[in-house]
DNA sequence: AAGGTGACTAACA
DNA sequence: ATGTTAGCCACCT
């Protein structure tokens, strides 16, 4: 099983109604520094794949998504849909990280 | 086979 | 406190 496809299965595990970062899901995957490449997975992935790739946000709790397939908008509707709480921020879209981020007690690491 | 590319981050100025 | 910089590492060309 190759890199990509454990990020797809711990995104999949990721319950509605909550995100993670992408820092958050390498370090889970045990390979703490890797954020970016999860960031590049979930771009590069089949947009028909089932896989809720609009739970993953940066570590900040912004939506940076440069996908036109997978636009922010998309994201924050998306999320919305399943009661994270979606605002405009710095003209993009942020979630409080407090509230919503999955398991926030797994992001020890370093 | 080697270098480039990121939906990132943490550290610094 | 805010903007920049430089590591990060699996995959693609």
């Amino acid at each position: 099983m190759n890199f990509f496809d454990q990020v797809y299965n711990l995104t999949k595990k990721i319950p509605a109604g909550r995100v993670a970062s992408y820092g958050q899901l390498a370090a889970l995957i045990s390979t703490p520094r890797a954020a970016r490449i999860v960031g590049w997975c979930l771009h590069q992935m089949d947009t028909d794949a089932d896989i809720p790739w609009h739970r993953v946000i940066n570590s900040k709790g912004y939506i940076t998504t440069t996908c036109e397939d997978h636009s922010a908008d998309v994201q924050a509707k998306l999320l919305r849909k399943e009661g994270v709480k979606v605002s405009r921020k710095d003209e993009l879209w942020w979630v409080d990280m407090k509230k919503f981020q999955l398991n926030p007690k797994l992001k020890v690491v370093s």
